[in-house]
DNA sequence: ATCTATTAGATAGTATACTTATTATAAGTA
DNA sequence: TACTTATAATAAGTATACTATCTAATAGAT
């Protein structure tokens, strides 16, 4: 008998929502295995905070295309954990400038090898020739689709 | 001047958050503009329970590949909804049979055909070429990484 | 200098998505 | 029958991801 086939199985909408499962069950499992408390989303903003030191919340939400009451919550958590500081800018006191503790920048020199293995191992099933079109096809889509998201990416 | 560069903005797991988020969000603008209350994964459950009446919600979790605590919550809201009807199962006590209501049903058939749309919008930015090789391989990343996955689909 | 509009962040509430633990029921075995 | 194992669902807790709303502070215009 073969399985149920239903036509979400190969809506695009659905197999994105499954993969993104999937590349966070790796993400989590890879950085447990070492040892690691930290999550995926937790992990790009101490990567974008590393080398933008005392940008603000709203900033790093941009950056990394959050929603920025989530970013509230991530930060927070960052700092509970000591790898991340979170200080008031005098020159806007609405701002909160963020930058990673030295705990912070040895947990992310630790992470960023291991987040790349992660990567390498999310795209091996397909072939080597396809990997490259694939991730294009990936950046296409997103920069397209970069206003309809909730949470634009926001370099500028 | 060039935005802030960063080595997430090219690594896969992060764009496929992203494209998650913009397919998120494009189902939800189009559902709402056709004055649907239905979010994505609820109508993923509602097109899954469909074919295959009377299935329960261990059942239903695999064949779309959600967590089962998460759909015990999916299913709450669509029978709060008036979606769907929530049975004990004679023969099983501990299993709980899901039916569509007749308005859940009329509900599937208007919104199906606006679903569609939606994938072939959040594919659209792609070369036409390049679409089915891009969903080809989501479906390979997906079967391959499957087991990885904390909810794993399970047609059998 | 005041008025207005905008912005950064926080709060409350909803919906996924998970972990661990618990309850109820069922099925298999000794 | 008693014991063990497995399974369906729920409960409690954490982490994203959003909406809508609010406060505080800033910037711009007049």
């Amino acid at each position: 008998m073969h399985g149920t086939m239903l036509e979400i199985h190969t809506m695009p909408g659905h197999l994105i929502r499954r993969l993104n499962q999937i590349s966070v069950a790796m993400f989590a499992q890879r950085v447990a295995a070492a040892g690691i408390d930290i999550t995926q989303v937790q992990f790009a903003a101490m990567s974008a905070i590393a080398p933008n030191e005392g940008l603000d919340q709203a900033r790093l939400a941009g950056l990394i295309a959050y929603d920025r009451v989530t970013m509230g919550g991530v930060v927070d958590r960052l700092v509970e954990k000591g790898f991340v500081v979170k200080t008031v800018n005098p020159k806007d006191r609405r701002a909160h400038q963020l930058r990673l503790t030295p705990l912070g920048r040895k947990l992310l020199e630790r992470l960023t090898p291991i987040v790349r293995e992660v990567q390498e191992s999310l795209l091996a099933p397909l072939p080597s020739g396809e990997r490259e079109a694939f991730v294009a096809s990936l950046i296409d889509l997103t920069d397209a689709g970069n206003e309809r998201s909730r949470a634009p990416m926001r370099t500028a």
